[in-house]
DNA sequence: AGGTTCGGAAACTAAAAGGT
DNA sequence: CCTTTTAGTTTCCGAACCTC
């Protein structure tokens, strides 16, 4: 975390405010799906994130009885929608009695080690889908006495000559541009300059483009405390961060819906917004696919299992693994697995950003540094 | 409580396609 | 030929179920 802002590519100090010009703005380099983000606009902006405020009441229930817990997921407290037109910022302000620095959003579980697995199971281990590991006999083997019967399996030969349709190349993003990564949406959205924290993993919120000029980096170039030792009273407010308001206008006004001002208008987006400021449907770029079907976890859950007691076959055939290619369904229900996010229409949608026409008006009310206009008009 | 079963996600990896 | 993408295959997590 290097503690120079990233300012605008120029300017060498300067306050958040002052000499921000609106910059000119260039041209915008491409129309987002309707629905999504817009993307940030070509130039020195820097991100700005939305952000709900942390949840400090939210603590670890595992902690040692009694123990200092720390803030763990979900740590966002349930925030209405910021007022039309408004966004939250990110980073936040402190709230009182956070226990992390503002905008520093508390550390994450650590996450979850990536399963290993070994490159041959051994034939009880795998018959009961358990972990074995490289050694013969293997520890579960040995264990459970089936030591002389622990031997490797034989992998099956990978089938040939199966033809496959052009290839989707990935947006190989090098050089000039942002570098992406995906949102909760599957949408690309950009990586934060070295002064903003990156957003938590699966941080659900679009995100947009603060004011021209400001920075949030702490004064005199000091670093931010990754966190207070425990007991230590919360350094909240930070004198930094506590300067700005939590809640900004959105910088896009009534995006979506009308292209921001000084823009050139999205082609090719339906010019109205839903009222819940989302769109009908993905269109066209929809189908930035989310690979995996990852998504899910959940809706396998609720499963159901009709165990057949008597299951004599001693090992079923466990998918398609044993099936003749023949039987094989083919790889058509592979292919469905983008498709069935046709039911997750339903999960409850982060703030949206809504068309509003009293965004103007809105922006104009809340209190704090004005923002730059990030539009030369806004 | 500990063992078994097994659905399905994650991981692995090789074949096919695409790029140079 | 090398890189990238895609999908076949395997591993094994985790929850339901079973047995003692």
């Amino acid at each position: 975390m290097s503690s120079e802002p990233a300012k605008s590519a120029s300017s060498s100090s300067s306050t958040p405010q002052e000499g921000a010009q609106p910059q000119p703005v260039p041209h915008y380099p491409q129309p987002p799906p309707y629905g999504g983000h817009y993307p940030p606009p070509p130039g020195p902006y820097p991100p700005f994130y939305a952000y709900p405020v942390p949840d400090p009441s939210h603590h670890d229930p595992n902690a040692p009885n009694g123990a200092p817990s720390q803030p763990v997921a979900p740590f966002f407290m349930a925030v209405p929608p910021p007022p039309p037109g408004m966004v939250y910022a990110y980073p936040m302000p402190a709230a009182p009695g956070y226990p992390f620095p503002a905008g520093i959003p508390p550390p994450q579980p650590a996450p979850k080690p990536k399963r290993k697995q070994v490159k041959m199971a051994c034939t009880n281990c795998a018959s009961a889908c358990k972990r074995c590991d490289e050694a013969r006999p293997c520890e579960r083997c040995i264990k459970y006495g089936l030591a002389e019967t622990c031997v490797d399996g034989v992998r099956k030969e990978r089938k040939k000559g199966i033809k496959r349709g052009p290839y989707k190349r990935k947006n190989r993003n090098g050089s000039g541009e942002p570098s992406d990564y995906p949102s909760a949406e599957g949408e690309q959205q950009v990586a934060p300059p070295p002064a903003y924290p990156m957003p938590p993993e699966g941080y659900p919120f679009p995100f947009v483009y603060p004011p021209y000029g400001y920075v949030p980096a702490p004064p005199d170039g000091q670093p931010h405390p990754e966190g207070t030792p425990s007991g230590a009273p919360p350094p909240m407010p930070h004198p930094v961060y506590s300067t700005y308001p939590a809640i900004y206008p959105h910088p896009y006004g009534a995006y979506p819906g009308a292209p921001p001002m000084g823009y050139p208008p999205m082609p090719g987006a339906p010019v109205a917004a839903s009222p819940n400021g989302n769109a009908a449907g993905k269109p066209e770029s929809s189908v930035a696919s989310p690979t995996n079907g990852s998504a899910s976890t959940d809706p396998g859950k609720g499963k159901k299992r009709s165990r057949g007691k008597g299951d004599d076959s001693s090992r079923p055939a466990k998918k398609s693994r044993d099936v003749p290619p023949e039987e094989q369904q083919s790889n058509d229900d592979k292919g469905t697995v983008g498709g069935d996010m046709a039911g997750k229409e339903q999960q409850p949608q982060p703030p949206t950003f809504a068309a509003h026409p009293e965004a103007g008006p809105a922006a104009a009310a809340f209190n704090g540094p004005e923002p730059r206009p990030l539009m030369a008009t806004m």
